[in-house]
DNA sequence: AGCGTCACCCGGACGC
DNA sequence: TGCGTCCGGGTGACGC
């Protein structure tokens, strides 16, 4: 499931083009727009989506959260992997790719592939990326993001700690692994109540969700499932998917537990419950 | 209003 | 082999 890091790898990819992804996407125009699957197409319609893209240039691509922002002529062109989704610059006579849902055509030669297994994926075309992410919460990777900030911003809110920094209203890019473990690496267990952290607690919060990301990013995020994308954070990850194996703390067992519907996992030695929630945290264990 | 919970969309993996 | 179940990002519905 791609989050901040691995989005992140993948601008930066598409921006640089290299040879295993292929040619920058900067500076190629978009001849047409092929849509196999027309359920990728998020606003407007698909047909008038497929219209609006075609005939424009790529003039820039960054990253708000998990969205990519393809910076066009006249307008924007937004896309989330959500869960399985991928992209690759590829030759007009690659193989075929029968989850390669979404296909963008370039004048020069050469396409830019959204690949997608689980169609959960979504493309925008917005005359104003604003009204796509908006409502995003702050990118924790940057310097407005101070420990301070993150204080007031849990004081404000009576949320347990997992389902709050899921929230892409909350932070912008955190998913399920960085979450679990920037919690790890805070020792904070994921049920705690946002509003009672000290002031350790939230500098160590602000630390582990920073160097989980930046940690991310420096091995190209993680390459789970069937998705490659290069990285290899999936052979750093301190708990994510690592239940019952030795913390690489204390040794303690990782437990696997389920939060707002998320699998969750923790240490339960380093990220103990605060006392007023350990009676609870106990029965939801037995 | 804010919060928790649940269903939904998909298809691959996995257990029986 | 073939079925049922699980999983998850984001959204929206619902109830407290």
């Amino acid at each position: 499931m791609p989050e901040l890091p691995e989005v992140e790898t993948v601008v930066r990819q598409l921006r640089q083009g290299d040879g295993e992804r292929g040619a920058s996407v900067i500076g190629q125009t978009i001849a047409r727009v092929t849509l196999r699957w027309p359920g990728h197409v998020a606003r407007p319609s698909p047909r008038e989506f497929a219209r609006r893209v075609s005939g424009q240039t790529i003039t820039g691509l960054s990253r708000r959260g998990k969205y990519l922002i393809f910076h066009l002529t006249h307008g924007f062109l937004l896309i989330h992997l959500k869960m399985s989704g991928d992209l690759v610059v590829m030759g007009d006579h690659a193989p075929r790719d029968k989850h390669a849902h979404t296909v963008f055509h370039f004048r020069a030669g050469g396409q830019l592939r959204f690949t997608d297994t689980r169609k959960f994926g979504r493309v925008y075309w917005v005359e104003h990326a604003q009204e796509v992410v908006g409502a995003l919460g702050p990118e924790p990777l940057e310097p407005g993001f101070t420990a301070r900030r993150l204080g007031e911003m849990l004081k404000a809110r009576h949320r347990a700690l997992k389902p709050l920094l899921l929230d892409q209203t909350f932070i912008a890019g955190l998913g399920n692994i960085y979450t679990d473990e920037a919690l790890n690496r805070a020792r904070l267990h994921p049920l705690r109540r946002s509003d009672t952290l000290g002031p350790q607690e939230v500098r160590a919060l602000w630390r582990g969700i920073r160097q989980a990301l930046q940690s991310g990013l420096r091995h190209n995020g993680a390459s789970i499932d069937w998705v490659y994308r290069g990285g290899d954070f999936q052979n750093h990850f301190r708990v994510y998917d690592r239940a019952d194996h030795p913390c690489v703390n204390c040794g303690t067992p990782i437990r696997r537990t389920v939060v707002g519907q998320r699998g969750t996992y923790y240490c339960p030695q380093c990220q103990k419950p605060a006392t007023s929630l350990a009676k609870k945290v106990k029965e939801s264990e037995l």
